[in-house]
RNA sequence: GUGGGUAUAGCUCAGUUGGUUAGAGCGCCAGAUUGUGGCUCUGGAGGCCGUCGGUUCGACUCCGACUAUCCACCCCA
């Protein structure tokens, strides 16, 4: 019987990782330049955290958790999403007693169990970005100038940034009532859903995509214009931010994000390139969330970035991505003698820093210069009887077929003079 | 959790109204005067046709169940 990776994950394959490493690098870059320190918390949490920090509501911790019992009788679930976490060890070791505001990046697997399809894993992979401690909504900007430089820097287009504020727990208390009365007259024309959600989360009601629904809320009030001095000073705030720092935005009062935790701003960055999950980064503020958790009253903002949908839209954009591990060096060897100091020779050169590589399978000649040319051998060298006999080789240049001398003891030298 | 599609070689897929030796392209391995790659040509390896059951003289082909996978919904990265 085969073995099979679980449903929803997805292995990285040798002749993939390059990927990988290259957007992990420019997201380390980035961080770096915008003052932003990578910050580790275990996979795996206390449930509570996440009940308490997602929201008890949310379809990620009512249905979408992986949880179970440890051999302590702890319930432990994988984390689904990475803000909750943070929030954790920022209380846990008073990080707000440092000098603020905090700015933390994490790139972390997370654990949904949801049926997969296209951009969406039961493993994924997300990078995030957090800041505590301040609430001036020019620090909102940074924030998702940092998701729209990211992609901008990879190559990627046709992205949309979309933001909206969805207030704070005293203008959406009475948005609330108001939206409510608005929608109760028409409840039975809208889709099943909604009619679901006008008890659960009302708010949802006004992004959904069914035509019969849209057609109803024509004139629905939008959170947007009911928003309190304070909420709407903020969001203005935001605005002006994204203006100086010249990023285009689309004002939608139709974003709400799905986890309970958000106040004021919400933004999502979207694809069209990769089917219906289109949003490859979402976020926005919550300024109520790490009191919540038990910390000083403190607010926060980030956001999290899903990095096979933006995977997958560099793929769907044609988007190349650079190998910088290609091989720079193979040393092809005839003969016993030859293989020998080969093999001396192949570790020397590796203390040099270059890139080498020879054969082990004691192919012909001629395979292993087919071999070379396949892992995109930069140079390549023959040894024989005759090289070791003269201490002389010849260095190859696979891409324009060019040769140069060299002596054996040399060899080094050479490559890393013409590496440039 | 709900709905639909698909399951044949490492990969992408053909496979005629059910008929006996299951194919192609790519990839892999080897060779084309024995010490030099890419292009071309030749040959080779590699399939319990997802699993189990049913119909039939006979099933890769028809039917059912299961499993896996893909897409969509809910929701989200």
């Amino acid at each position: 019987m085969k073995i099979q990776g679980p449903k929803g994950t997805k292995d990285v394959l040798p002749s993939e990782s390059y990927k990988w490493q290259y957007i992990e690098g420019k997201i380390r870059e980035l961080c770096s330049i915008n003052g932003y320190k990578e910050v580790r918390t275990p996979v795996f949490e206390h449930t509570e955290l996440f009940q308490r920090g997602v929201g008890e509501t949310t379809d990620v911790v009512q249905k979408e958790m992986y949880t179970f019992l440890d051999k302590g009788g702890r319930s432990i679930t994988l984390k689904p999403e990475g803000t909750a976490p943070v929030v954790r060890t920022y209380i846990e070791n008073s990080v707000y007693n440092d000098i603020q505001p905090t700015k933390m990046y994490y790139i972390t697997p997370c654990y949904r169990y949801e049926r997969p399809q296209a951009g969406r894993l039961r493993e994924f992979h997300q990078f995030g970005i957090e800041v505590f401690g301040t609430q001036d909504p020019y620090i909102d900007a940074e924030v998702i100038s940092i998701g729209m430089t990211l992609f901008e820097s990879l190559g990627v287009k046709a992205l949309e940034l979309r933001i909206n504020s969805v207030g704070c727990p005293k203008c959406r208390k009475e948005y609330n009532a108001k939206l409510k009365a608005f929608l109760k007259p028409k409840l039975d024309k809208l889709c099943k859903y909604c009619q679901e959600r006008y008890e659960t989360n009302p708010l949802r009601i006004l992004d959904c995509k069914e035509e019969k629904c849209k057609e109803n809320l024509t004139d629905v009030p939008f959170m947007l214009d009911n928003l309190c001095d304070d909420c709407k000073n903020h969001f203005d705030g935001l605005k002006k931010g994204l203006e100086i720092i010249g990023l285009n935005y689309i004002v939608d009062p139709r974003i709400v994000r799905g986890l309970d935790y958000y106040t004021k701003t919400a933004f999502e960055i979207v694809s069209k390139d990769i089917g219906s999950q289109g949003t490859v980064c979402g976020g926005g503020r919550y300024d109520g969330l790490i009191e919540q958790c038990g910390g000083p009253s403190t607010p926060g903002v980030g956001f999290g970035l899903g990095l096979e949908r933006l995977l997958l839209t560099m793929e769907n954009q044609g988007i190349t991505i650079p190998d910088t591990e290609k091989m720079e060096l193979y040393i092809a060897a005839i003969g016993e003698k030859a293989n020998d100091k080969a093999m001396d020779l192949l570790f020397k050169l590796r203390k040099s820093g270059i890139r080498a590589e020879k054969d082990y399978l004691n192919r012909s000649i001629k395979a292993q210069m087919k071999y070379a040319n396949k892992i995109n051998a930069k140079y390549v060298i023959v040894i024989g009887d005759e090289e070791i006999e003269k201490g002389i080789v010849n260095i190859k240049d696979m891409e324009t077929g060019n040769v140069i001398d060299a002596s054996l003891n040399n060899i080094a030298d050479i490559i890393i003079k013409i590496r440039r």
